[in-house]
DNA sequence: AAGCGCGACTATAACGTTATAGATTTTCCT
DNA sequence: AGGAAAATCTATAACGTTATAGTCGCGCTT
C-alpha cells in the first residue's frame, strides 16, 4: 500500500517552523486581538505555504462547532423533482465556505421529528435546512424552542420569527385562475397537496380569491402529493371528471401532478385545449415543450438553494440578527415550442 | 436562551454509572475480546438505557475514521436530472449505518481532481462515490494510486480493479438501433455526450454494431451534454437535419436530449412518428406520456444509489475483498399513455 | 511452592484544537 | 525612576475517544 497519508500539517507543524507556541499559532490564524501583526503575518505565510487546513475533528471536539449544515430531505416527487437542483445549488453555495453539507433523509411514514431530534441531540450539525414545510410544522416548533439554527423552504404560522425562503403561492393561485378564466374557463379544479403544507393553503387562497371575484367555480381535489404513484393520481382525476364533467380547467402544483392531470383528462375523454385547460407550476421548463396548450409558471429552485444556504450560515453566525427571509413570485415559464 | 444542550452522555457517564474505567467501557461497546461477557452486557444495557451515541469528533480525532462518505457530484442535466434520485437513494441507504453522506459539488469548468484531492488530503471522508465517469478518468487513477476507497457510477478501462455500478449502454445502443430499424428507419443519428464519458462510448458501440449488421447509416452528433442549454442542442440538431435531411431516426441518452431532439426535429419540419422517430433513455418515465411516438428505456437510478452506497461501505470496511461490481441492463420504460 | 500464563480489567497518553489563566516584555504616566 | 497598564506571548488543560502498556488475581504446571 502506497503512502496514503503524507501527514497533513497541523498547528504543531507551524509552531515548529515558526518558533511560536501552538496556541499562539491558533490565535494568529483566528485573528485574535492579542497577537502582534508581524506574528500573524508570519504565521499566515507559513500556513498558506505548507497548505495548512484546520483539522475538522479537532475543532469540532474542542468547540462543539461542526461546520456542517444538514439538509433534512423529505421524499420528493417521483417525476421531475427539484431535489437535484436544491441539493446541488446548496452544495455549490457552501463550497467556498467552511461548511459541508450533509443530507439527512426521512421517510414520509415515520416521525418527522426523528431526524431533527437526532441532529440536535447529537449536535451533528450547526444548522438545518428543512423542506416540505407545514403551516404548523412540529419540527419548526421544536427547533425554535431549542433555539437551534435553521431555515425553512416554505413558511409557517411563526414566519416572522424564523428565516425562510418561499415562493409566493398565493400569487401562483391567482395567476393560474386568472389565466384559465381569461381563456373562458368557468369551472376550475385545483389539485392540492395535503392541506398541512403551507404552499397548498396559499395556492388555494389565491385561486379562491380570483374565482369568487370572477364568479367561477373552484373545487379542491385535496391530498395529492408528488409522492403518490402517477397511477393513483390519474385514477382520482378520472373519477373526479366522471362526477364533475363540467370541469374545464385544472391547476397543478407540480410537473407530476400536471402529467397525471393531462393523462387523466384525456382518458376521461376531455381533449386538452378544447374541453379543458391545464395550468401548472414546475421547477424546470418542461410541460410547455410537449403540450403547448399547458401554461406554466417557473420556480427557480437554484435561487432557493443559494438563499437557503446563506440564510443558514447567517442563522449560525449571527443569531442576533433579524432572520433572513425571502418571498419570490413565480415567473412565467412557458417557452414557445 | 433555553438549555440547548442537556449534555449528551459520554463514555465517562457510563463509566461513572457502571464503575468501570472509561477504556473498559469503550472496549466493551466495541466488543473487544478481552472484556468479560457480564461486563459487556452491563455496559451495553446502561448505554442503551441512557441513549449513548459515540461522539463523532472524538472517534474521528482519535482514529482518523470520519464515518463519512462523500458524493462527488458533477453538474447534471438542466432538465429531469437523476441527481435527486441518486442523492436520496444513497442517503436512505446510509441512513441506518454509521455513515453520513456529504455532498461535494464541482463545476464542469474546473479541475475535476480538485474536490477529490481535497477529500483525500484532508481525510474528510472514508470513501467517495463518483459519477460522470470517463473511460480514463483521472480521478479514478488518482484514487487507485492512493488506494483510497471509492466507487464509480460508470466504468473505466481499469474496471476490473475497482467497484462500480453501471447501466449497460452497449445494450441500450443495440436496443435503440434495433427498435428504430424495425420501424423501418434507415439513417440514424445518435446524440452523444463527450466521448470521454464511458456511457457515450458504449452507446455508440452498441448502435454501430447493429447499424453495420443491418446495413443502415449511423451518424454521431458528439459533444452534447445535458448541461448544455436546451437551446444550444436544438440549434445543433436543426443545423444537422438541414445538412442531413435523410435522417429518420434519433437516439437520445437523456430526457433533455430527447426534448431538444423533438423540438429540433419539428422546427426543422420533420414530423415525429412520420418522418422521423426518436428513441430515448430516461431516469423517470416521462417522454412516453407526452409523445407516445417516443420509445424509451428506463434506468432505475434508485437501484444504482443503493448499490453505490453499499459498495462504498464494502470498500471501506473490507478493502481486501473483491470490489463490488454491477452491470444492469436498462429496462423498457415506455408506459402506455 | 515458585513460576508461568491467562483472563479481565485499569492507567496513561495521544489525536488537533482552543479557552483560560498566567508570564513576560514593553509602554507610558506621574 | 517607579509602578501601573497595556501588549504580546506561553503553559496548561480540556473536549471524547481509543491504542498501548501495564496491573492484578487466579489457576496451572513442574
Amino acid at each position: 500500500m502506497p503512502d496514503r497519508n503524507p501527514k497533513q500539517p497541523t498547528l504543531r507543524t507551524i509552531s515548529e517552523l515558526s518558533g511560536f507556541a501552538v496556541p499562539t499559532v491558533s490565535r494568529a490564524l483566528n485573528d485574535a486581538p492579542d497577537i502582534g501583526e508581524k506574528t500573524k503575518a508570519r504565521v499566515r505565510e507559513i500556513a498558506s505555504r505548507i497548505g495548512y487546513v484546520p483539522n475538522r475533528a479537532g475543532v469540532r471536539l474542542r468547540t462543539g462547532k461542526t461546520n456542517v449544515i444538514s439538509l433534512v430531505l423529505g421524499t420528493d416527487n417521483e417525476v421531475t423533482d427539484h431535489t437535484g437542483q436544491l441539493v446541488s445549488s446548496i452544495a455549490r453555495t457552501l463550497r467556498d465556505t467552511r461548511y459541508h453539507m450533509i443530507v439527512t433523509p426521512y421517510f414520509p411514514t415515520e416521525d418527522p421529528l426523528r431526524p431533527v431530534r437526532y441532529i440536535v441531540e447529537t449536535a451533528s450539525a450547526d444548522a438545518m435546512i428543512l423542506n416540505r414545510i407545514e403551516v404548523e410544522d412540529p419540527r419548526v416548533a421544536f427547533l425554535m424552542e431549542r433555539s437551534f439554527p435553521f431555515v425553512t423552504y416554505g413558511r409557517t404560522i411563526w414566519r416572522e420569527r424564523h428565516p425562510y425562503f418561499d415562493f409566493d403561492n398565493v400569487s401562483f393561485g391567482r395567476i393560474a385562475a386568472e389565466s384559465l378564466i381569461s381563456s373562458g374557463r368557468r369551472q376550475l379544479a385545483l389539485l392540492a397537496p395535503p392541506k398541512e403544507q403551507n404552499y397548498a393553503q396559499d395556492m388555494i387562497a389565491g385561486g379562491r380569491e380570483i374565482a369568487q371575484r370572477m364568479n367561477v367555480g373552484l373545487d379542491i381535489l385535496p391530498g395529492i402529493t408528488g409522492d403518490d404513484p402517477g397511477e393513483t393520481i390519474r385514477a382520482r382525476i378520472i373519477n373526479y371528471l366522471g362526477e364533475h364533467p363540467e370541469t374545464d380547467g385544472m391547476i397543478c402544483p407540480s410537473t407530476t401532478a400536471a402529467i397525471a392531470a393531462v393523462i387523466g383528462c384525456e382518458r376521461a375523454g376531455h381533449a386538452l385545449g378544447r374541453d379543458i385547460d391545464v395550468f401548472a407550476k414546475e421547477a424546470i421548463p418542461f410541460l410547455g415543450f410537449f403540450r403547448p396548450q399547458i401554461k406554466t409558471v417557473l420556480e427557480d429552485v437554484r435561487q432557493a438553494g443559494a438563499f437557503l444556504a446563506n440564510a443558514a450560515i447567517q442563522a449560525i453566525e449571527h443569531p442576533e440578527c433579524a432572520p433572513l427571509q425571502r418571498l419570490v413570485a413565480a415567473g412565467q415559464g412557458n417557452v414557445p415550442p
